[in-house]
DNA sequence: CTTTGTGCAAACGATTTGCAGGATG
DNA sequence: CATCCTGCAAATCGTTTGCACAAAG
């Protein structure tokens, strides 16, 4: 825990940003978590024992994290956006129902072939987004 | 053009929708470009030569539109929902510089292995979603 | 101490909603 | 002529901003 502590705040540190709590709280939520909460969720989730954050501040973290490519964001639904402390490449699935989005490894589909692109395109980044129902929610439909 | 507004209005009606001027306006709009645009957008193009639908009809006959699936919500950047009437399966780039969307075909890239996927999950769709710089784009930057 | 972050509340912008009048089938 | 759509304006909701105070390095 203590070990987790201090690897946080040396990567906050190690990409210029100042350490506060908030900042600390919001990235460790994300550390924390894998299912993309949105801004609510950390507020509710951080605030939980007592007051860490308001939410112009996670905003504001959340913007400073992205900045230095700590957190991206992710869109599946319209008007809300979700977020994720991880940023080494990967895929997404998406849950229809309860709404979950799960990470899905990189080498899950083999190398696509981006060099069918029409000429002139170039990439920066892609992912596959994959949509449908998660085991649980399947099973409560069937 | 005669043609093909008939042809707009029996899709419609074989959808069992209603033909208003403004559905029937949106829907050929978004037929007739690939540029993926905005409520906004969508306004200022159909009522460019005199007064055609207003800005909550328009999301209402876009909510219409998507219930019986003429037409797809596409999402890339927070805050704004852009709008597709291609609604066969395909993959989209996105321009980072000039926020166009372009269609990509969806033989592009080989069968994806959706089998690779941890077993539980039942897929409904899924895309590729890639980014970078149009040709245009990229040409003015380097 | 200087700089940057925080928290509150107000502002904003995209989307939704309630409702009275109007058009569709 | 019953049903559903339109347009306006007000409401909503996620996100952003301005500013006075507080904390970080």
């Amino acid at each position: 825990m203590q070990q987790e502590a201090n690897a946080i705040i040396q990567t906050l540190k190690s990409k210029g940003l100042r350490v506060t709590p908030q900042r600390f709280a919001v990235y460790a939520n994300l550390l924390s978590r894998t299912d993309h909460p949105t801004v609510e969720q950390i507020l509710t989730d951080i605030n939980q024992d007592f007051p860490v954050s308001s939410q112009a501040t996670i905003y504001s973290s959340l913007q400073a994290l992205r900045e230095v490519e700590l957190v991206r964001e992710v869109l599946f639904e319209e008007g809300v956006c979700r977020y994720d402390a991880n940023v080494r490449p990967h895929h997404h699935f998406y849950c229809r129902q309860c709404r979950a989005i799960e990470d899905v490894a990189w080498d899950t589909f083999q190398h696509l072939q981006l060099e069918n692109l029409r000429p002139g395109l170039q990439v920066s980044a892609y992912e596959v987004k994959v949509e449908g129902l998660c085991d649980r929610c399947h099973q409560q439909t069937a």
